[in-house]
DNA sequence: CGGCATCCGGGAAGATACTG
DNA sequence: CAGTATCTTCCCGGATGCCG
């Protein structure tokens, strides 16, 4: 977007011309999690095409929000990471998902991918719910690995080994979402061989608790009926 | 943005097929002061065309975001409106605000909405700089009035009468603007005649030193020659 | 395979003129 | 004042191919 500028100073619209460009949020949002490469991001971003991301990577860069970098070997490999500034973009990322969850329009049932997951848990974690709950979860969706930390009436979550947690969950992270936001109870996943849970089961049942859309907005034919 | 879907049931992706089309989020900022008419939304979004600016109107009010309204006489106009789901959409806005002021390619001194510099105080106030400061402050901008109220380590900006106020202040918002966040000394913009004050001086003084600009990110140049 | 350049079709955004 | 109609421009997205 270089012709197309806002010429406005408020810091919204310069926003915009940083992050408006479609896809560009959600790469931030990939990235939020940890570097990843070239392809990582194009499988995690269903229908985005390889020159858009190209693009958009570049325009990023120039931004000061990503920086392209070479893995020490072994490895060797180049990737993509947020800059410090690029990771305050965290805030701005819950603060659209939570607006967006309430949308009368907004349907769970599409596909999710698994960065988008655990941002969602970042986002939606409700620290009175949390009470005393302590104790670390560990999520495993095929390679990738996450260990989640409750505690004080927050929440960490981030890329880790889960093996070293009270509790291991793993299987398909769109069951998981499932049981977080469609009520499916674990129990019934388990044997239905959807999940596997090592550990402690009662402090996962605990965990997901943790978590829940809000309810949603009048959509705009119940706004034409009533207001 | 019919066809160009993002399938992705992540809720930053809906929100981007909500809001995520050219001036969709800051028609959305314009309107979180209040109801406009379709001309003053014009007005204020320097660049915006007709079509565009009816067509997106005609998608936020699809979306539950935006009604169209007929003021009740005198008057009788048209109006639109935020719903009350589409008003949270302000810590949205703030967020975004927030995050691209420390951008480095942020320039300050393009023109700016009335409503973006509200925002702005909304955004930028600093509860830790209040102190015990209490008071009202009233904002004249031709015919935009506005009055701040400052007490408890809060703020409230919202539209209003401004001579009610400890202190009111007039002129070009171009001009308070530069004095809140360009650090030009009120003494002279009001010796030049650029701004009218009347009432609390030192209120006013100690009033704009509630906002502040963010120190800003490394560029990507900086980022290259040292990490 | 990973990353990037090029070409092309469709559609959204922008500018302008015009109407009720 | 509040939009519509029309035309042009340019971005998005898909396909293909080059190069390491």
């Amino acid at each position: 977007m270089k012709k197309r500028v806002y010429d406005d100073a408020c810091g919204t619209a310069h926003a915009l011309e940083l992050i408006g460009d479609r896809w560009a949020l959600l790469i931030i949002r990939e990235l939020l999690l940890g570097p990843k490469r070239f392809s990582d991001l194009r499988a995690s971003l269903p229908g985005i095409s390889a020159n858009v991301l190209t693009q958009r990577l570049e325009e990023l860069e120039a931004s000061a929000i990503v920086v392209r970098r070479r893995l020490p070997p072994p490895g060797a490999v180049w990737v993509y990471e947020l800059t410090p500034w690029g990771m305050e973009a965290e805030e701005l990322v819950k603060a659209t998902g939570r607006w967006a969850a309430r949308s009368p329009s907004h349907d769970p049932s599409l596909p999710i991918s698994v960065s988008s997951l655990i941002m969602s848990m970042r986002s939606m974690f409700a620290a009175e719910r949390a009470g005393d709950l302590s104790g670390t979860v560990g999520l495993r969706f095929g390679e990738e690995e996450f260990v989640a930390t409750v505690g004080g009436g927050q929440l960490t979550l981030v890329r880790g080994a889960a093996n070293t947690a009270d509790v291991v969950v793993s299987g398909s992270h769109e069951q998981l979402a499932a049981a977080i936001y469609g009520g499916v109870p674990l129990a019934k996943l388990e044997k239905a061989g959807a999940l596997k849970i090592e550990g402690d089961r009662a402090l996962l049942g605990r965990y997901i608790k943790l978590f829940s859309l809000p309810p949603k907005a009048p959509d705009a034919k119940a706004l034409r009926a009533g207001p």
